[in-house]
DNA sequence: CTGAAAGCGCTTACAG
DNA sequence: CTGAAAGCGCTTACAG
């Protein structure tokens, strides 16, 4: 008994093809009597309606295709984590595609997930090519970039409000009486590296302050770690470094450790993100939490809306995050929230 | 212009239908002219075969299902990435179904994925009812466990040789002179916290050791925490703790130098997997490595294996480790490997 | 409420 | 090599 059809339901429990159909289609009318034969007789067999079946002819696969680059950042498994339960929670699923962090990889990717016919996409950390953006558009297919800005595009973006968070935990550390500030960015190929960098600018600006140092981290551990020992290294050192994101922020504590330096103590680092690894004891670190429940519940509102409306249209969605205080940071006097 | 069909797509063309058909089912025949001409107006118009379609008629959907329950644990989103990846190469993908650790939660899920008509179902870190193992075999649709076994169910099982491995790194620590050793295991529900302790038992009797504690950590952080300070919080402490994996072996760490102790000098702590994190500075964790890359390759093996042959038949795979030196244990004299 | 029938977009024998 | 036709397993008007 391989794979059990709707028709063999319908024979075992002496009734048409569609009354089998009507009783597992929700909304669907049927009498109690049938749907007590059916639901008998597809126990019996072993019944489940083929979804696929189903995607074709009702033109909704319930498949959100989601494209991720790189799992290594913590921050990411546990979106990961909090899509696929909440849309579960909805009755849609997660067809995952791993892409390369290149325009052309990304594309690439998101064609096949074209042709599978999913009923919207999730690109996190990545971006598409216009020409791409369009056709997804033409296919009636919404698109939200996940922690990723990218305008223009006639693409949904939702992020943290980046450039916000980064002047305040700039600002926090300026008013811990800091002012040799070096900042380590997020990769100046993504929005939220550029537009946290421009936060810390701003925030420095405006103190009057020159940064101690900028440079692009590249998102990478080994780069932001190579720059923390540049950094730190010479003569005069910073007593403070803004980090583009947690991740990098471990691998910069880890360097300046590996130099005889105390975080928190003897220079400060604040990061970006809050992932779970950021409250263990081995690195407490302070940084600017971005709040994944909410990014990931907006993201998935815009698409059931853009799912849902005949007439979608792009949304950019900021989320406001909050400093957490730990240990990593000297903690200005009379500092509050 | 929302979906474009092969039906339209031949009508520019000037060809039939099947002939379009022909033209994108590799192994199919069609003339260089044919080719050329549906290439060409598919390009015009946009035009993907629909993967559902393809799936339906073929039956294959190219799409593979993976049960995750829980992403905190590093080791998981790295088995992750790296099966999409090597997936993806072969022309599948991953539809991903979080679902809870309990058996009825993955049932529920696992029974979903198979409304999808996934062509195969890789379960990591959860076990399946026997009920709905043999549904999956009736329906003809090869499951592997990964990093998890289970006897008797007519399921494949990759993991690595944990009896061997934790045995192992359990004989390293008595080589190493240390004689009060504790054993934080893993969940004793899991096959992998099973057998993992029964290699510590083995090693210790082998040496007419008795532990100096065993106590179940759950897989769990705080648990493994709160194991942790209460062994090591007596006025006699261990010289050494094997914990189950990594995850709680940082925990553990965390919680010891907490309570002023410090890993590898005062005590000895020896985690299990090797994730990437255990590399990190921070904790610098000694551990024996399960080998993701040859996991991931024998699951995908078996899985192709058992999608292409008539007759299936259940494989179980144990992979060898190896023991990853670093500094949060003591390290024997003149100990090689 | 219910059944017969059309159709979703493909692949694949079957003739030619 | 190529086209006409059947069929994959469903949902959904359409009559009754």
């Amino acid at each position: 008994m391989n794979k059990v059809t709707s028709a063999e339901v319908a024979a075992r429990a002496g009734v048409s093809q569609s009354a089998v159909s009507r009783v597992f289609t929700p909304g669907a009318s049927a009498s109690a009597k049938t749907v007590k034969k059916v639901k008998q007789a597809a126990k019996e067999l072993g019944y489940r309606p083929n979804s696929l079946a189903r995607a074709m002819v009702s033109g909704k696969s319930r498949i959100i295709g989601l494209v991720v680059a790189y799992l290594e950042n913590q921050f990411y498994p546990v979106a990961l984590e909090r899509l696929s339960n909440a849309l579960q929670a909805k009755g849609y699923h997660l067809l995952v595609f791993t892409a390369p962090n290149s325009t052309e990889g990304v594309d690439k990717v998101v064609e096949d997930l074209m042709g599978y016919q999913v009923d919207g996409i999730i690109a996190a950390s990545v971006s598409l090519s216009s020409d791409l953006a369009e056709r997804a558009q033409a296919a009636e297919i919404p698109v939200v970039l996940f922690n990723r800005a990218q305008k223009g595009a006639g693409l949904s973006n939702v992020t943290s409000a980046n450039r916000n968070g980064a002047r305040r935990a700039t600002e926090f550390l300026i008013e811990g009486g800091h002012n040799r500030i070096a900042h380590i960015a997020g990769w100046q190929g993504a929005s939220t590296g550029r537009d946290r960098q421009a936060g810390f600018t701003e925030a420095m600006d405006a103190a009057g302050l020159a940064p101690f140092a900028m440079v692009d981290g590249m998102y990478s551990r080994p780069v932001a770690m190579e720059c923390a020992r540049q950094i730190a290294s010479g003569s005069q050192i910073p007593d403070a470094i803004f980090v583009g994101n947690d991740h990098m922020a471990f691998g910069v504590i880890d360097a300046l450790r590996g130099l005889g330096l105390i975080p928190g103590q003897d220079i400060s680092v604040v990061g970006y993100d809050d992932v779970p690894l950021a409250a263990w004891e081995a690195y407490d670190l302070t940084t600017f939490r971005q709040p994944v429940n909410r990014m990931v519940e907006a993201t998935i509102d815009i698409l059931m809306h853009q799912i849902d409306s005949a007439e979608p249209h792009a949304e950019t969605i900021e989320i406001e995050g909050k400093l957490i205080l730990r240990g990593s940071a000297r903690i200005p006097q009379g500092w509050t929230t």
